[in-house]
DNA sequence: CCTTGTGAACGACTTCACAGCC
DNA sequence: GGCTGTGAAGTCGTTCACAAGG
């Protein structure tokens, strides 16, 4: 409804709560307080409360939030209460590795299907999932019900991979490609890129300078003054 | 000298200048405005000419920025204008990915050491390196003059490892674990989550939502109307 | 007492608009 | 005409501080 309003920065947490809440729910807690939670994740009790009213009204004053209510409440949002057929184009080092990662699957993202466009590597196994040409994208998508996309391929094809996955009627797409690529508006495209990451590092430490302690170069900084 | 009154954002885009100016290099361009730049990132062109001057007067009013000249400058201001030693710890699905990934070494960082706690990988060899047990850590530190380290372990000992390249006396940390780590200030520290870069995503498109078009879920919006 | 939710105050970042220079 | 660098204005996000509820 009103959802611009919503700063980005709030909708970013979201899912970092969602991973604190996990972790509190592992060791057993059955209730956690603002001042709790933003401890744990480096922000501020006011943050925290902010941040959540923004989805919903979650808290029990002089209570807390039910880790156990909150828990599903935040995973319907974020839209992960259910798994995700994912494409992964680009077979190279990253995308294999991607491929195996454990996380993903963990979270509910399965890689159904998987392309190259090295005749060498087409028709070839990994995985368990058979290696197709990207011309086969846009029945795969179909046929399987995929929605997201990761793009592992070099800077220099990865336009056009994005523009495949669009047309081919993705919902979003994830580049890992070290350049920018432009979607249409239908499409949502969130970005990683892994050297950048490490040039804003490199550029840190060369300051003797502080971080920020955050996931995601996003925020959260707590015990170190920048 | 004032550092700290250099928004943090600018700082983040920096190394988001650089590519973008590599890219104009390589199609030949040897003067580039703030406004070209700025649209080829989805930024304005003032943020563009704030951002730099920041870091330097590099501008020629009438022209524009010198591609052959600005590059420099900011590789040297990213502290990118030499090597850097890596270490990587963890060597499941994602730590062996990211050794074979070429964009590291392209822009300078080197992995040079590999360590892991699992007995049976220990003294293996993966892409020319010998795997070694997390308690060499010290000595090769310091024997190779490492500066970096990457975490790519699995939540629960992510903490463990940056505790001890911290003691190592590593400059810089990018962790890839999904969890949150503390460092002493002395360290400095970045953090890549992937899966949480795919509950974003997931978040977006149930949304039918309008994305960031950027880097490292930063910023940098442009032809998306959030 | 303890908490949450929230308007109001504050601060940070971005954009505007123009002076100065090529 | 072109462009950059920069104070001033505006916008956005965070923190404060307190009313209301357990």
């Amino acid at each position: 409804m009103q959802d611009h309003l919503i700063p980005k920065a709030s909708i970013q947490r979201l899912a970092l709560y969602l991973r604190q809440l996990e972790q509190f729910q592992r060791s057993g807690e059955t209730t956690v307080s603002s001042s709790a939670l933003g401890e744990a994740l480096g922000l501020t009790d006011a943050q925290v409360r902010k941040d959540l009213t923004y989805f919903g009204q979650f808290g029990h004053p002089g209570i807390g939030y039910d880790v156990g209510e909150l828990i599903p409440s935040l995973r319907r949002i974020l839209g992960i209460d259910r798994t995700w057929n994912v494409a992964l184009v680009g077979v190279g080092n990253l995308g294999m590795a991607l491929l195996h990662y454990r996380g993903f699957r963990e979270q509910g993202f399965h890689v159904v299907s998987v392309f190259d466009q090295d005749p060498k590597k087409i028709h070839k196994e990994v995985n368990g999932l058979t290696i197709l040409p990207i011309h086969a994208l846009p029945e795969e998508v179909r046929k399987r019900d995929i929605r997201l996309g990761l793009i592992c391929v070099p800077a220099e094809s990865a336009q056009d991979v994005a523009t495949a996955l669009a047309e081919a009627g993705i919902g979003g797409i994830l580049n890992f490609a070290p350049t920018r690529v432009a979607v249409p508006d239908a499409v949502s495209l969130c970005s990683v890129d892994l050297a950048l990451e490490l040039e804003r590092l490199s550029f840190q430490v060369v300051r003797h300078a502080q971080p920020h302690v955050t996931p995601f170069s996003q925020d959260g900084n707590a015990a170190t003054g920048f």
